[in-house]
DNA sequence: CAAGTGACCATTTTAGGTTATAGTCACATC
DNA sequence: GATGTGACTATAACCTAAAATGGTCACTTG
């Protein structure tokens, strides 16, 4: 299971390295323990026993390494929800699934791994790739079940796929983003739940 | 047109003073032109020739003042949602103009008084009586929209009306929240029209 | 008693000099 | 050429002491 290159950050050198794992193990182990800012570059290089200047040998910044773990963290709530996907049957439960995985996933994230979320939320403020690339493959799995569910004819067909999905994001993007997420806690047991029944209800043929 | 009295902000002395009205005055001159943080109680004292002292003759406190402020400011988002519907005949188009209204004056205030939209976005990201108001009162014009537009006929009446308006509200929550809404300043031209019309799907008949 | 304030305190905010950090580069070693 | 680094700079983060600010209260004044 690899978890951390699903969307390049922008990267120096050799893309397969010994160093370049062992520099986003380390970023990883300390951006969680400390968080991105508490964690210098020089420690990371300290970590892994070789010197800062090398650390720039493998990634184009800072923000570069962000970017991995950012996108290594993003990956497991993909991971989570395409788990949670594979054990569903119809359409509709899927799409249930999907959002009220995402969201709890996401939430738990929050609650035990804030510094990791902290950069997620950062990442999804900024508009870094790795944000961006997650909020993608969202679209991409709701673009599967909507297909799915047509197919079934359990969704109506009259409108654009693309414009179906859009919407659908457009009322889950308020849980998925991280940032935005962080200011709906307190909605977040029953938001999935109830939007998932009202998109639904707009998906009747 | 009384705009300031909307939710009674901790308030001190006589509700109806001149004294207190100058406050209020100046401190929506002040708060709009060098911000909540940068005006300090002593310039509004200065500004209506009292002293720092009798300004909490008739406030409890700093924040008491920005919360009528920030009452005001978000009664005139209201004014505004009140006057465009007022010209509506349908409840869909009720519905529509609401959440269309609602979210150009909304972002036309954070682009030409930013200083007062800060204060709101502050005032919901506190829970503070006055944006904690201002969310009832736009869940209340729902309510009637719901309840007229179920009355004749437009949509459906299954669904208990409260369900009917939590969730509808949960969906423009994201832009009647102007903490929310300045993350999502890039979907503001196409989300009302594109939500609104799924709201409607959800609630044909 | 209503209107109004100067003096006061605890807590923030600010200003600035100092340190720490991100990032580069010329150079060394193998 | 691949691996690796110490020394360097510009900028950002971090102090800390002084100033400013929110808030109170005993006290005038009419």
């Amino acid at each position: 299971m690899n978890e951390i290159e699903s969307s390049l950050p922008q990267v120096r050198g050799p893309a397969d390295h010994s160093v370049r794992e062992q520099i986003v193990l380390a970023a990883g182990e300390h951006f969680s323990r400390y968080g991105y800012d508490k964690t210098t570059v020089s420690d990371l290089a300290k970590a892994i026993g070789f010197s800062k200047a090398y650390i720039y040998k493998f990634f184009d910044s800072k923000q570069a390494i962000g970017e991995a773990i950012c996108a290594a963290t993003l990956d497991t709530v993909v991971a989570a929800v395409d788990e949670a996907l594979a054990g569903a049957s119809t359409p509709t439960e899927k799409l249930r699934i999907l959002f009220k995985t995402l969201v709890t996933t996401s939430v738990s994230l929050f609650f035990n791994d804030r510094k990791l979320y902290d950069i997620a939320a950062n990442s999804a403020g900024e508009g870094w790739p790795s944000a961006i690339a997650y909020g993608q493959r969202i679209r991409q799995t709701l673009v599967e079940i909507i297909r799915e569910g047509r197919q079934a004819g359990e969704f109506e067909r009259k409108t654009p796929l693309d414009e179906t999905v859009h919407v659908i994001y457009l009322v889950m993007h308020p849980y998925v983003n991280p940032l935005l997420l962080q200011h709906n806690l307190d909605l977040v047991d029953d938001a999935p739940t109830q939007l998932s029944n009202l998109v639904l209800r707009s998906l009747a043929p």
